[in-house]
DNA sequence: CGATCTTACGGGATTCGTAAACATA
DNA sequence: TATGTTTACGAATCCCGTAAGATCG
């Protein structure tokens, strides 16, 4: 025999109204249904819980001593399962986003702190790595959503696109291309270039672009990490490419950039999360929070 | 849609196991009737709590977060109802017992001290007051038991005999009944006697005695308390009658007593409990360490 | 006689187990 | 193909509500 919880709260009805009657009520129930529940909990329990005088319902002391118990376990129930409602309606919990670098410096701390404005009780972390790192952190579980531009064909993968990242050609201000209202490929060809190494999808989306249109540069330097290469820029050695994303959250004084007037020159950036995982309550909000955010960066 | 403990207890056991068949088994379940208390206890939740892949299951983070909240449940559950198995089964628990000034001096602390040793979690009580109000105390549930004479037909009392108080002739030991084989009524009737006052139900039992006998003893005294009485017996000034259970736990030296032959010189000690009032689960070890004791008080 | 709890009993919802279907490594 | 979960469905069980019975003031 187990006792269950509407049994407790039943014995709490009775408990507090001293009737059986009106703890029916109380409980909608009908007075002998209560009666029932009261008599299996007792035998549950394998002793009276209450004396039935004829107008009147008193606590054994046994009753007394559940009474307590009682009380305490409904108590502790109800906290248990209002918090499990704030995990599962997304006001409570931690969700762990992962980000390009270029999304890392600038949309994700921005989609964060938004996102952190409405759910202030939320732990939100945030992995900064190289687009597909990112993206294996989603597909491992590690994290519940990468800010990365998106995968093409991945089924295990859902994408939600937020917005295109242009190459932007960087400069130093004095260099001639600075000046030019429009810049495409064939206009760079003659300077000595900035690279990031090939572990970088920024490398990989330039190499097809050069590609694409024929052209062959001169990398002059290999880099690993953007602010070298803004570095080499800014002391008039070499210009590169970037996506646009990446200057928008920087010191730009010193450097120069223009779009690349090329049809295929972006990427797209997408909100990447597992399609076998079964989801967080926190992502949906948190996509919207992107979505909102990518309309104001697609502005600009 | 209201969570049940079962389906708790379920969650455990998929969540200790990772898989739904074998936690049917540890449940003694099907494992598609288990799979459907989980869907239920989803629904309940509203989030999904597992991800189930084809080789494997495994939680999510609203998964996660209710196998925390559900330990916690599940084992204050436990703790609750073991506790309540300690008050239900006697382990643990409060025992109120109320006790006639003769019991109170040399039965009561005995039984109390004896039925203490096998029950060491248990409060014990003790109200010392005048027969009829401790019969008082259990008819209004302030006491659980009440040792005490027995009181004739009272339906609402169960009564259990422990042993016959016999009434003691009470002299100093150079009096000439001290030397005396056995004392009648007709002997004491000489001397000047102490009685307790009315209010005390030894006073009833003597003065009944007295009536039954045709013998007027000459009431030279008359107190409230049975140490005074027995001081001025002490002194020579008088004799008097109390019951044996007095005697026994008192310091005699400087008194002699005897028991008075007469075949209704004695009134019947009882365990008196409430028969409407349904009783608390130490009573009946207490009433079995009542009689333990009893037969060795009759011995003497 | 009236208020209140208990017992008796039929009907409806819930939950179980078996069998078949389904999905993936 | 083998392992493991879900779906489908008939059957047993549980639980409720109505009606009648019992008890005490």
């Amino acid at each position: 025999m187990n006792v269950s919880l509407r049994q407790v709260e039943i014995f709490l009805a009775v408990a507090r109204t001293l009737s059986f009657s009106q703890a029916a009520r109380d409980c909608h129930l009908s007075q002998p249904a209560l009666s029932a529940n009261v008599k299996r909990l007792e035998e549950s329990m394998g002793a009276r819980l209450f004396d039935r005088h004829t107008r009147k319902v008193s606590m054994t002391a046994v009753g007394q001593e559940f009474f307590k118990v009682a009380s305490a376990m409904a108590e502790n129930m109800d906290m248990a399962l209002a918090r499990m409602q704030d995990f599962v309606s997304g006001k409570r919990g931690r969700l762990v986003i992962a980000a390009a670098p270029s999304m890392a410096a600038s949309f994700a701390p921005q989609a964060i702190a938004e996102f952190a404005r409405d759910h202030p009780e939320v732990d939100v972390e945030l992995h900064d790595e190289l687009s597909d790192l990112s993206v294996g952190l989603v597909r491992s579980g590690v994290a519940d959503l990468a800010l990365s531009p998106v995968v093409p064909k991945a089924a295990d993968l859902r994408q939600l696109e937020l917005f295109r990242d242009h190459l932007v050609l960087v400069c130093h201000p004095s260099h001639p291309l600075a000046s030019r209202a429009t810049v495409r490929w064939r206009d760079v060809q003659p300077y000595a270039h900035v690279v990031v190494n090939q572990s970088s999808s920024v490398r990989q989306l330039v190499d097809a672009q050069y590609a694409r249109y024929g052209v062959r540069l001169r990398p002059a330097f290999e880099v690993a990490h953007v602010g070298t290469m803004l570095g080499l820029i800014a002391a008039k050695l070499c210009v590169g490419e970037l996506p646009e994303s990446f200057i928008r959250n920087i010191d730009t004084t010193g450097l120069s950039y223009r779009r690349i007037a090329s049809s295929a020159a972006y990427r797209t950036i997408g909100a990447i999360t597992s399609s076998s995982r079964s989801p967080s309550p926190l992502i949906a909000p948190f996509l919207e929070c992107c979505q909102r955010l990518a309309t104001r960066f697609a502005r600009n």
